[in-house]
DNA sequence: ATATAACGGTGA
DNA sequence: CACCGTTATATC
């Protein structure tokens, strides 16, 4: 320890590795001046000229000896705009999430590497629309599948980014060579790239908005160019939009309106709803000012998006979560499709959620944010009632055509009518008429949350903590546990509730219901999708895509299938067990229940024919199930804000999940009991309790979790945590925040 | 980035 | 072995 306030700075970031800080001592005159984040000036190197930097931590430590440290300079003005910025943002979530500095700054910054710069393919049609025509019916009599969709596309268009049709189509580069061959197309390097469909020579694609759009975009529009002069006070808007009502539309307009005022735009999506034709929309109006980022990038593809964004050479970009890191220099817009997605919350540390974070980097930025959804997630509904955001409703469907007929079926009544199947019997009829029709059908496995917890298949009964209200699972030695509070019952062998003897955890794997499918109908083509059939990200869109070929009559699979891609001749969907992932325990499961069979609901009839959705379930009274029939999502707030409200769940009150790892039990257990008696402020702690999977690859997981009305009450426990964590002697143990 | 140390080949 | 150009390395 000395007397000194020492500062560790990044020099240069944008040239230099991100990881290596620097320390400087902080003169007398600066000490309170120079803050986290801040732009300084250092000498640096031999000759001690003079650089700048980012003060990313203020410590009393020293990490090199006194004597070698020189003096910090002073605070810079510092002109990097676009760095100082990011330095902010990271800034930001590091207080958020916890996280250091350094990794905070990882995931803000664009990580240099070394690119070898890989051309930029097009595929560029060599022939008539007649002759494409032609060349397409034959491909269809021959049933060339792949020729057959990218045939398809070349009908309309005259040419096609070669990475998207070889990624989105799924067309191999055999079937373009042999294209190219017969003299179909020509594939040319980026080199002599240009780009016909240009935004402005395209006014066939400029559709009529409607009422309903129209006036939210002039809304939005207005406040953007309001927020041209004064950046102090950015909007925020919530767009509440059924299925079809055409929100990508109001997203384009936004866009472009961004643009003439010459600022960029950021468009988050969840990876898995990156579809094809969703992206082409987006290609034809913004051509090549727009880039899509998805996962399968390489890091230097990566870093040369935000390269050609930082340059200036496109306006939009359109990716998942870590698209919001991307450095354009008068960012206007963020959109934030399918909010509620939860693909939106980091994984790994930090573990930032990105509806936030956008919203930081808006404040940041003095930029408009834009949030959509069918079934916005509750808490961004509640901001939206309270006034924070700008709450838009899109109550009609464009096309006119009506939402899916649904109906609930009460699968205690089928086992009382002998029905010991997993279809039911409506179920079954609904099938054999779709079989005979010739239209396809999708079951929805809700697996999610099946982790042992036992239900009575005589009356529906499912076992239930006394202090939670939440499902309590199996374990072995015949114990029932609550992982929420760490309750403990024994497990029982006949329903407290009816008697019966029914009483066992469910099961039910995509698997049994292939079987079950083809002991009734032995001609039914099956294709099954869950995490055991798709390994890779490959095999999960060829089964989507070989699916809309019509390869199969019944799609089986879990949530998975229930988002993006749109199946024209689906007419009915099946949701076998719609309940399962109300026994999960956490509190938001009635929501995640209602968002999910909304999704899949919306899955039936999305072409001309009429749909139809059957819903079976042991809880056909719980109001996630009555609701979501219904398409009542304002019906299903109302309820589920109130049970939140009751049991000071978020958005009522804030909430943290804590999870200690450990190789050994009793570690985990100790070390989390440890960290819960650092819990400062009004703040009530619950647990320590094993976690749902009490044990993943030999690690044991125990959760904690804190609820206070002050979110500064928990986060201020949260640092006292981590302050222990730094002296207390962990091997093994690791530890995760994760704020609700 | 940039200064310097270290390296390495060349010609007298 | 002095000389210069290239390359590796550390920068608090």
């Amino acid at each position: 320890m000395s007397e000194y306030l020492f500062a560790n700075i990044i020099i240069d970031i944008s040239h230099e590795k991100v990881d290596r800080p620097f320390q400087y001592i902080i003169p007398q005159n600066l000490i309170g001046v120079v803050k986290e984040g801040d732009c300084v000036e250092v000498p640096f190197g031999k000759g001690n000229s003079l650089r700048e930097g980012f003060v990313i931590e203020i410590t009393q430590k020293n990490e090199y000896p006194v004597e070698r440290l020189k003096y910090l300079k002073g605070l810079s003005e510092g002109k990097l705009g676009v760095e100082a910025d990011a330095v902010r943002l990271a800034s930001w979530m590091k207080k958020t999430y916890g996280s250091t500095m350094i990794a905070a700054l990882k995931t803000v910054l664009p990580v240099k590497k070394v690119v070898k710069s890989k051309e930029i393919k097009t595929i560029i049609r060599k022939r008539t629309t007649e002759e494409i025509i032609f060349l397409y019916a034959q491909a269809v009599r021959k049933k060339q599948k792949a020729k057959v969709r990218i045939l398809e596309e070349l009908k309309n268009e005259e040419m096609l980014p070669y990475d998207l049709v070889v990624s989105k189509l799924h067309v191999s580069s055999s079937t373009l060579t042999s294209l190219v061959k017969d003299g179909t197309i020509v594939i040319e390097s980026e080199k002599v790239y240009r780009n016909p469909v240009n935004s402005s020579d395209k006014p066939e694609d400029q559709k009529i908005l409607s009422k309903e759009q129209a006036d939210i975009v002039s809304e939005i529009t207005s406040g953007m160019s309001k927020n041209m002069t004064d950046t102090s006070e950015n909007g925020k808007y919530l767009i509440h939009g059924i299925t079809g009502s055409g929100k990508t539309e109001v997203y384009i307009k936004l866009i472009e309106h961004a643009i003439k005022e010459g600022r960029q735009c950021i468009m988050l999506i969840p990876e898995i709803a990156l579809t094809y034709q969703t992206l082409m929309r987006f290609y034809k109006r913004f051509g090549d000012r727009v880039s899509v980022m998805n996962s399968t990038l390489s890091a230097g593809e990566k870093y040369d998006q935000c390269m050609r964004a930082y340059n200036g050479d496109i306006d939009v970009i359109i990716g998942p979560r870590s698209a919001l890191f991307v450095p354009f220099r008068k960012l206007g817009l963020v959109i934030i499709d399918e909010e509620h997605e939860s693909s939106y919350i980091s994984e790994n540390n930090p573990r930032y959620h990105a509806r936030q974070t956008a919203e930081e980097l808006c404040r940041i930025k003095g930029a408009t944010l834009v949030l959509g959804s069918a079934t916005p997630s509750i808490e961004t509904y509640f901001l939206a009632k309270n006034g924070y955001y700008k709450l838009f409703q899109m109550t009609k469907r464009l096309t006119g055509n009506q939402l899916a007929k649904t109906s609930i079926v009460d699968l205690r009544e089928e086992l009382k009518n002998g029905n010991r199947s997993v279809l039911s019997l409506k179920l079954k009829e609904a099938i054999a008429d779709r079989l005979n029709k010739k239209e396809q059908i999708m079951l929805f496995l809700n697996r999610r949350g099946y982790s042992g917890f036992v239900s009575c298949r005589a009356c529906g009964h499912v076992m239930k903590c006394n202090h939670c209200d939440v499902s309590l699972s199996r374990h072995r030695g015949g114990k029932l546990i609550c992982h929420y509070c760490g309750y403990q019952t024994q497990d029982v062998k006949i329903c407290p509730e009816c008697g019966s003897k029914y009483i066992s955890g469910f099961k039910a794997g995509t698997q049994q219901i292939e079987d079950e499918l083809k002991k009734i109908y032995p001609e039914i083509r099956v294709l099954r999708m869950d995490a055991d059939t798709t390994g890779t990200k490959d095999s999960y869109e060829n089964i989507l895509s070989s699916f809309a070929e019509g390869e199969a009559d019944v799609l089986v699979g879990t949530q998975m299938i229930v988002k993006g891609h749109d199946f024209p001749n689906v007419t009915l969907v099946g949701i076998l067990a719609a309940d399962l992932s109300l026994n999960d325990s956490d509190f938001r499961t009635a929501e995640r229940t209602f968002q999910l069979l909304t999704q899949a609901i919306g899955r039936a009839g999305r072409g001309e024919k009429e749909g139809e959705a059957i819903i079976q379930t042991y809880r056909p009274d719980h109001y996630s199930i009555i609701h979501s029939a219904h398409q009542d999502y304002e019906g299903f707030y109302k309820e589920e804000i109130a049970y939140r409200m009751l049991g000071d769940y978020p958005p009522a009150g804030a909430m943290m999940h804590i999870r200690v790892q450990s190789a050994a039990e009793m570690r985990a257990e100790s070390l989390a009991k440890a960290l819960a008696k650092r819990v400062v402020g009004k703040v009530r702690v619950i647990g320590p309790a094993p976690d749902t999977v009490s044990k993943v690859k030999d690690m044991f997981r125990f959760n904690l979790y804190l609820k206070g009305e002050d979110i500064k009450d928990i986060e201020m426990s949260r640092n006292k945590m981590e302050e222990y964590l730094e002296t207390a002697p962990i091997i093994t143990e690791t530890v995760s925040f994760d704020l609700y």
